[in-house]
DNA sequence: TGTACATCAGTGAACGCGCGTTCACTGATGTAC
DNA sequence: TGTACATCAGTGAACGCGCGTTCACTGATGTAC
């Protein structure tokens, strides 16, 4: 029973035997029903034998394709950056529109499709656990894409730009742009990329976990708000 | 055993009994421990036998507290709550300084001083759970406090107030004012006050959420480019 | 001040529950000759 | 094409665990006369 989740590996690497078909097949409704779950009770509640339960099978059956909880919950963090991570690639990709509006209405799409999906990444911190290292690349990859797109924006509008004092924390970001991995953005971009970040994730975060509910203003009215703010600075 | 936490209440309301004043005391020692284990195992681990055991008590002696566990946290949720609230009247009440920034550097120490409890309120909401229904009124008082501190600038800078565009958002905000408990406040006022809570909010709760290790820049930096921001426009 | 009674904090045993995980097994599926 | 063997998905029983919660009880503390 060692090393579930790596079968010996067929001759050749792009064959797949009707097995391995099979157990990529049950893998993924593995997954489907543990997002499924994580949508209805939370992340904290995922449970393994729940799961079992529901596809109609035991629970130790699902220790051929996972070698316990906390692996299955490693890979759906994964999943969830990976998801994230495409969708900006793929808004970027698409010919026309890859602009930074396009990455911020495709992030809030992303994150109200599942909102349980965005909080695995963005919200509360479980104490004790810490994500898989592999996911510092999928942010990197995250964080690139949004460093492009403001990079090919100039520092608009040009002729207001003697007014603004200059930002402190243009300075400190260009000293500290480790986490831009070796982007050649400006300084500017590399503070324009995190304002995205933090103010688009203030009024979406606050938004999924329900802040607004019962105040009847029109959450995305807020985001877009922010966005326009975004593009004007 | 009906009704554990309301005592028969003795003669007048004032005195309190030596055996009301110990229960006062494990009540309070009893909350103590939970937010202990909150902030080494995350809310949704929180367990009245480990409180019980951490105490040197049996479980079942809780009980003499707490009608449940379910009760214990809803307590919890209103003291964070309450805790916030009466933070932000401190600044305000306090003599000088009681202004926008002080409120801003108050929240982010509130904040920093026990991440769970901010998480309590503002993090992961767990799908099935709701709020106890007296928190709407203490977050009443909370954003009144700061439509007060925005209330009390001016449509800060007089001059430049032609080059910005009529904000949408400030219409929208004006026709859906329900939140602002009939708080007297400009359409620029509550932008304000908006943007001050979800901005700040971004960039606290990725910092408190870890967001932003590895990353060598300092968090506080860019929390105060926000605030400077905000008083900016 | 002293005795009789009521109150009440805390205990220990017990309940049923669902969890993660292991183990020896059965039976179907695929592979080699 | 058929037989012998290996692989492997899935089962059911079992483990120990900690959980919330109830119940009948003991013993200390407070109250009334």
């Amino acid at each position: 029973m060692a090393e579930p989740g790596t079968t010996a590996a067929g001759t050749t690497a792009g064959a797949k035997s009707p097995r391995e078909r099979y157990r990529a097949q049950v893998r993924a409704e593995i997954k489907e029903r543990a997002w499924e779950q994580i949508a209805t009770t939370g992340a904290s509640a995922l449970s393994l034998n729940a799961i079992a339960k529901r596809m109609g099978m035991s629970g130790p059956a699902l220790y051929r394709y996972f070698a316990g909880r906390d692996e299955l919950m490693t890979e759906l963090i994964r999943d969830a950056y990976r998801s994230l991570a495409d969708t900006f690639q793929a808004v970027r990709a698409s010919g026309s529109g890859g602009d930074v509006a396009a990455l911020a209405h495709a992030l809030r799409d992303w994150a109200l499709a599942d909102p349980q999906r965005y909080f695995l990444i963005y919200g509360t911190p479980v104490p004790g656990y810490h994500a898989p290292d592999d996911t510092t690349a999928i942010s990197v990859e995250i964080v690139t894409v949004l460093l492009d797109a403001w990079s090919e924006l100039p520092s608009h509008p040009p002729a207001s730009a003697s007014d603004r004092p200059a930002a402190p924390l243009e300075e400190h970001l260009a000293d500290h742009r480790r986490w831009a991995a070796g982007h050649p953005a400006t300084p500017t971009a590399l503070r324009r990329t995190m304002a995205f970040w933090t103010r688009l994730h203030g009024v979406l975060s606050l938004e999924l976990a329900g802040q607004f509910t019962g105040m009847d203003f029109d959450p995305a009215v807020l985001f877009e708000a922010e966005l326009e703010d975004l593009l004007r600075d």
